[in-house]
DNA sequence: TCAAAAGTGTTCTGTTTACACCCATGG
DNA sequence: CCATGGGTGTAAACAGAACACTTTTGA
């Protein structure tokens, strides 16, 4: 048991001073060797919204054990990285697709949630717009976009990841703009609305939710009209980054 | 090591199928010992009030570099723990407690972010009633509480982890009944308004205060007064967790 | 008897919800 | 000319904020 050497060496260094335990970092720079190291893996739950629904990219396992089952996708992160770099790494690779909206989630532990090896995962969440982007990714055969129901089960504990970022989501769509990575530039309320609908898996008031939004004031409507959803055609919006960066500035915040 | 025979096995099993870049349990089975392995510590912001304010616990570092410098507490992850448990180690070799109420933070991972060697740390957030606890601690000698406004300057990133439990605990504070456990068993109002005030740092309506957590209705009042604290003394208060979980089965969802 | 802290309700204001009809257009 | 989906406002209910006086008792 290595941390009985590190007791007699403190002993040693400094008589009389009992041993520190607590402090990792005091035990850092003559004993981080003796300590145990784990891989680090990030999972990364990809959202996507395709005009009706919620969704999430999974990628067919190739390989035993689990051949066959669903996963996310992931990746070890690399001594030269930090995790987000390599979330984004990982996405990039799968996708293609870079500069995309990602944050951190969980990191999960459990001894033996990963049977290969002692592994641990830092799941991530990305939020991307179907629409806009062509995935290039190089395992693109084995990925697929499932709606958030219909979602199989995934192994290890990639389902518990799904649920945590859901949640997360829920609680982000309510309190930041972000709905808008999932959307293409320029969009129409209807669609805001179905979006919001999805994520927070009910139905919203059309008028109600005109009116929050025209009260939040960050989003400006454009000249032009989307004419193939309706005879009448319906109005786009944009985001405005600016207005809203400007508003936040001076203590506004985005409650929905 | 038995992964490495548990490879072997497995690249026999399936010759010729070429490695898969992104999903890392593809790769798991024939590739994770060519992944790079990190340290992974954990580090607790403790939390502790003590009828005034709010506090944490830090302590001070005896070695090189960053010598007399504050710090959190923290510790390694060992390969045979998960993390929560790593997190709970920590804290009950510091303070002799258990059974505290943690909560996962953050993983800060940057690259350079520890000098002494690469290492990833993720952030734990611990509850305490420092009245109610003794320390036993075997570096109570080098642990001090501090109220939150005088913390001092800390090593590394702790104060960026600081500053993040600081606002999930705002955030929990609202949403869930975590506040008593940071009070005593028995409490009277004006400690838990002092409690919330502190937490949330901006003075509370005492009426307004009083009546929310009435309509909460998850607290008993009990049939003694705290004597000292006022001539004509104030009652004391106990929170009923039986009552909180049945409601919250029911749908009751705790918001101040 | 007075100083110190506890306890207690009501009004006002702003936010959230519920709800129904007209409009523009392509077929 | 009509079917389809888009756009619009108001009233009622509710939740949050503001606010002041009485009670108890130890010194």
């Amino acid at each position: 048991m290595q941390s009985c050497k590190f007791f007699g060496y403190l002993a040693r260094a400094a008589p009389g001073v009992r041993p520190q335990l607590t402090n990792h970092y005091n035990m850092a720079l003559t004993y981080y060797k003796t300590e145990d190291q784990v891989l680090l893996a990030v999972d990364c739950i990809i959202f996507g919204f395709d005009e009706e629904e919620l969704k999430l990219v999974l990628v067919k396992r190739s390989m035993e054990p689990e051949r066959g089952k669903w996963s996310l996708i992931g990746g070890f992160m690399k001594k030269d990285e930090d995790l987000d770099q390599a979330a984004a790494r990982v996405l990039e690779t799968l996708t293609g697709l870079s500069d995309i909206y990602m944050e951190q989630l969980y990191a999960y532990s459990k001894v033996d949630r990963d049977p290969g090896q002692r592994t641990v995962s830092v799941a991530y969440f990305a939020l991307i717009d179907v629409a806009s982007h062509q995935f290039e990714g190089v395992q693109l055969e084995t990925a697929q976009w499932f709606p958030l129901s219909q979602a199989p089960h995934l192994i290890f504990d990639h389902n518990a990841m799904v649920e945590k970022a859901v949640a997360r989501l829920r609680r982000r769509a309510m309190t930041m703009p972000i709905g808008f990575e999932l959307l293409p530039e320029k969009f129409t309320m209807r669609q805001l609305q179905a979006l919001y609908e999805s994520i927070l898996d009910k139905k919203l008031d059309k008028r109600n939710f005109i009116n929050k939004f025209k009260s939040l004031d960050v989003l400006i409507r454009l000249d032009e009209k989307d004419m193939t959803v309706a005879r009448k055609g319906a109005y786009l919006y944009r985001f405005d980054k600016e207005k809203y960066d400007r508003k936040v500035e001076e203590g506004f915040s985005f409650k929905l």
